[in-house]
RNA sequence: GGAGGUGUGGCAGAGUGGUCGAAUGCACUGGUCUUGAAAACCAGCGUACCGCAAGGUACCGGGGGUUCGAAUCCCUCCGCCUCCGCCA
């Protein structure tokens, strides 16, 4: 969530930011001003008439400890208008607090400089990129055909259990996940990360602390008896857990990283581009997660993208990184690099990882500040990271390394798996 | 799930409905003393909002209520603890 004090002080430049996602927020803005305004008016108002009240109040108390009844009651008539008056004027500002924070709550985070304007994916920026796209000649399956042929993952029986997007990963194909579960995890334990199991559902407030609410309500699984959510990312709960929390400056950045499953309802996605490991109800994740001072992020998102790198690289799978257009980003980011791994017998870019800086964003709505030299309390930046998301590595492994009579293992991942061969 | 208890500042821990934003101790910061340190002593030490400032307002788990006035009374939700039940 945008600051107040941001909008107040910098209209303008907030507008033009915005104006590079294609949102007009001119209106949206002026009316935050103008309510806020309104809303320090009235704040005014209802601090001296609290203020008088208090004041009366303990005039009473004096009053009655002297044991002078009468000159109590005449006080007391006196409260009776600023009473009434008070309830007013705290009905209003809370009405004005909620309208404020309703509009506010729905405005996305500003692009940062570097980011360009754009609508849509063909407006991304190709920044990086690593590795030949092999050539597969007559050896080009996709990985749906090599996961029924060597009774790697079941679709339908996900289907039959289940429902549509819900696979069943069996034999070697659950070994699979689990071996690049444990290579993702012990690569981030390497960089420093510490590993966390959260819970899997987070209730409201962790939903609009880290944004997906009111945003992405509909994305997200809701258990309507209790209230919870199934979480979109580990994201969630890994950012969440520094909700209301001051840190101390000296403790940036915190770096944690978790595996999780992550549940997306994916409304409307079907066909061609879905088909198979494309896209799923239920998959798994290992997030990187940092907490670091404002001045450092930026070297920080760089350092993550990094790490990114080298996993792709370890796992032998062709990449490029591309910085999304603010038209493309995400709701609560300010900065976006997605990484791209080149599927060759789908001949397609799918996406596996996606690492952003969400500058204060997050951290505003979460109220996670730390102490800064002079004692102040400020903002927070958070970040995160994919390192990796499992089901296109998986889809982009069995296509990229598939020869004659299997898929070969990268070398990197056959100690985590105990085969080297499918 | 049932019964009882409990929730106060970074921590510990007081708090008769009326100068309680809250005693006290510890921790922390600055100072005095000291060659230096420790100890001792002195002072400071929550957050948010409004205000140029002086200052004001709100916050004692969350929400609501009673009252001129609530940390203190009532309702409700949440968390934690103890016992019982159920259970991987």
């Amino acid at each position: 969530m945008l600051t107040l004090t941001n909008l107040r002080e910098r209209r303008d430049s907030v507008i033009t930011c915005l104006a590079k996602r294609g949102i007009d927020a001119a209106e949206s803005i002026d009316r935050i001003l103008s309510l806020d305004l309104d809303r320090r008016g009235i704040q005014k108002e209802l601090d001296d008439t609290l203020a008088q009240s208090n004041i009366l109040s303990r005039k009473i108390g004096e009053f009655m400890k002297e044991g002078k009844r009468e000159e109590a009651e005449a006080v007391k008539q006196e409260t009776s208008g600023l009473k009434t008056l008070s309830v007013e004027l705290k009905e209003k500002m809370s009405e004005l607090e909620k309208e404020v924070h309703d509009i506010l709550s729905h405005l996305p985070n500003t692009p940062c400089d570097l980011v360009v304007a754009g609508k849509s994916e063909e407006d991304n920026e190709l920044v990086y990129s690593w590795g030949d796209h092999p050539d597969l000649g007559e050896h080009n399956k996709p990985h749906w055909d090599i996961a029924k042929e060597k009774d790697l993952i079941d679709f339908d029986l996900g289907a039959k259990v289940t429902g549509a997007g819900f696979p069943f990963y069996k034999g070697k194909g659950a070994k699979l996940q689990r071996g690049l579960i444990s290579f993702f995890l012990d690569k981030a334990d390497e960089a420093g990360y510490t590993e966390y199991i959260p819970p899997l559902m987070v209730n409201a407030e962790s939903g609009f602390g880290t944004g997906q609410l009111p945003d992405k309500e509909g994305q997200m699984y809701h258990m309507a008896e209790d209230d919870l959510y199934m979480i979109p990312t580990g994201e969630v709960p890994l950012t969440n857990i520094f909700r209301d929390t001051v840190q101390n400056a000296m403790d940036l950045p915190i770096k944690l990283c978790g595996y999780t499953p992550c549940f997306r309802r994916e409304a409307g996605s079907y066909g061609k581009h879905v088909r198979g490991l494309n896209r799923l109800h239920q998959f798994d994740k290992v997030e990187i997660v940092q907490i670091q001072h404002p001045d450092k992020s930026a070297e920080t998102l760089d350092d993550m993208v990094n790490h990114v790198k080298g996993l792709l690289e370890a796992l032998e799978l062709p990449y490029r990184i591309l910085r999304l257009c603010a038209g493309d980003m995400g709701f609560t980011a300010a900065m976006t690099y997605d990484f791209e791994v080149w599927s060759a017998a789908q001949e397609r870019w799918l996406e596996v990882s996606s690492v952003s800086n969400f500058e204060t964003f997050q951290a505003n709505r979460l109220k996670c500040r730390f102490k800064d030299s002079d004692g102040k309390n400020q903002l927070v930046h958070t970040l995160n990271g994919s390192a990796l998301a499992l089901p296109r590595i998986v889809a982009a492994l069995l296509e990229n390394h598939q020869d004659a009579d299997g898929v070969k293992i990268p070398k990197a991942l056959v100690p985590f798996l105990g085969f080297d061969r499918i």
